[in-house]
DNA sequence: TTGACATGACACCAAAAGGTTTTATATAAT
DNA sequence: ATTATATAAAACCTTTTGGTGTCATGTCAA
């Protein structure tokens, strides 16, 4: 599939508040370009740059019914951003652990700096 | 000071890809700029830019410890995105991709290190 | 065939993002 | 007290981003 010089990411495509309005419409039902327009206060031209840059981030996909073009929403990519956060709950875990530790054993641990944040 | 004007929310911040790789560094250890700036091919002061939109993100903080100042994860946010993508859970639920999670997260979260971004 | 509709593709523009260098301030060590 | 270290802050520059308007193309309906 498609490892083509994608220039827009996940990352980038859900960081412009715009487009994750857009994600949200398309979330209730596959909509076309026009209807999704006329919930913002811009040009269609600005959407259809907005629907262009979810569609390179593969959150998006569009197939074309008669004169209109339908887009929808892509759960597999969804899934990608679910993952890149999973990562880092061990982290997580891991420190509020060693939390417990510290409280339990009254830190005596050394090298340890305790936060207050 | 909670009640700032953020002008970087957390999509923003995570949009890009330097930010990632320092967010991936404190994931392991708390970390002072210039010792996060040794792992990037740009200048300290543009390292210190992206740690202060990541602070404004509120996905690191930072504590002054002599003359260094020490920044770590904020774990509360990364719930928030997480909260985010959930809602999009109701709406596919039923259909597929849930299941490839479930298959992936197999193991618990005993020694998953899957090579984040 | 003609006209209306839905979209796509350009060219253009202002503002923001991401980097640089320089200057300043606070702490540590000799 | 002086010097070296760690960071902060400001001015500046270039590329990208997010918007605009205009024109071209494809489809449906009279």
């Amino acid at each position: 599939m498609s490892s083509s010089a994608q220039k827009y990411d996940v990352f980038q495509a859900i960081a412009d508040p715009t487009r994750r309005e857009v994600l949200k419409l398309l979330a209730h039902k596959e909509l076309p370009i026009s209807e999704i327009t006329s919930h913002f206060p811009m040009s269609r031209t600005a959407i259809a740059k907005h629907l262009h840059i979810l569609s390179e981030a593969n959150l998006v996909s569009g197939q074309k019914v008669g004169r209109e073009k339908r887009y929808h929403l892509k759960p597999e990519t969804f899934q990608e951003l679910k993952d890149w956060l999973s990562y880092y709950d061990q982290f997580w875990s891991n420190k509020l652990s060693m939390l417990k530790f510290v409280v339990e054993n009254d830190g005596e641990d050394s090298r340890s700096n305790k936060e207050t944040d």
